[in-house]
DNA sequence: ATTCGAATGAGACTCAATCTCAAAAAGGGA
DNA sequence: TCCCTTTTTGAGATTGAGTCTCATTCGAAT
């Protein structure tokens, strides 16, 4: 919504060579404005909601551009349906899933992230990218 | 097909209160004579070209019940399709995929293990399973 | 061997995601 | 501004992994 991140979605179109339109901006906006981790179908109906005329196709179209341009991250739950989240700060973390309430927690841990580089380089691979999820329980009291 | 792991399906059956047959054996021996990381599919036309007459719904309602006592271990790679591999001896490990030849290296870490447990505890949960995969490609030479 | 509840198989169904292609819209030029 | 070309869109068809249905077959206890 504000002339930030349009002028950054503009940019990105542009590198692409790809137009600027109502819809990618409206798919833009409505993941960029939420901190939630929604699917498709999820966005696909707040847009309608919000009085923008979309179709699903253009929905994950448009996500597949932003995913690309690492604006959004999308994320395999596991339950068959991706789950996507804004990207613009470019901090990365990964998931903790609450096997009860459904609850998605952010995390992110140094220690960690070099381990996995460590083990992808004692096999005499370089590490491009990692799926990471703790499926948790809360303790009892 | 040895005696030892058909006992152990037997044993297993009886405790879920389900029959022994041919075509839960036929599912169980396919996966346990080979350590790749196959897909239903795969399994499925295998268990056929052995000459056993077996459904789509019997690999799949088959599959579950092994993963369910833990005779199987099931991974979702990411690309729509899961992998199933045998889990005789329950050692526990995690996946490095390759992106440019599509190998599967298996891994184990016992200080990943304990961070992920650490992590978890941290956030007040505990940790009941993970889903872990590194993507990586070869180095350079 | 009989009996009866469980298991199987063929194919219908589900659902997320992708594809198709005619119609609409973008944006550069004049 | 109006054209013109090319891209994008949308409605609905299609795909594909996995699940479900239900008539028929089979297991195993007696």
């Amino acid at each position: 919504m504000n002339d930030s991140t349009i002028q950054i979605l503009k940019e990105i179109l542009r590198k692409e060579g790809l137009r600027y339109t109502k819809q990618r901006q409206a798919v833009w906006d409505e993941i960029q404005n939420s901190q939630e981790h929604r699917d498709a179908e999820d966005i696909y109906m707040a847009i309608r909601n919000n009085g923008v005329n979309v179709s699903r196709a253009t929905v994950y179209r448009t996500i597949d551009i932003l995913v690309k341009n690492r604006m959004v991250r999308k994320m395999d739950v596991g339950d068959g349906r991706n789950r996507y989240e804004p990207r613009l700060d470019d901090t990365h973390h990964d998931h903790m899933i609450c096997i009860e309430t459904g609850k998605i927690i952010e995390f992110y841990n140094e220690e960690l992230e070099d381990l996995q580089e460590k083990i992808a380089e004692e096999n005499g691979y370089m590490l491009v990218r990692h799926i990471h999820q703790l499926f948790v329980k809360p303790h009892k009291k």
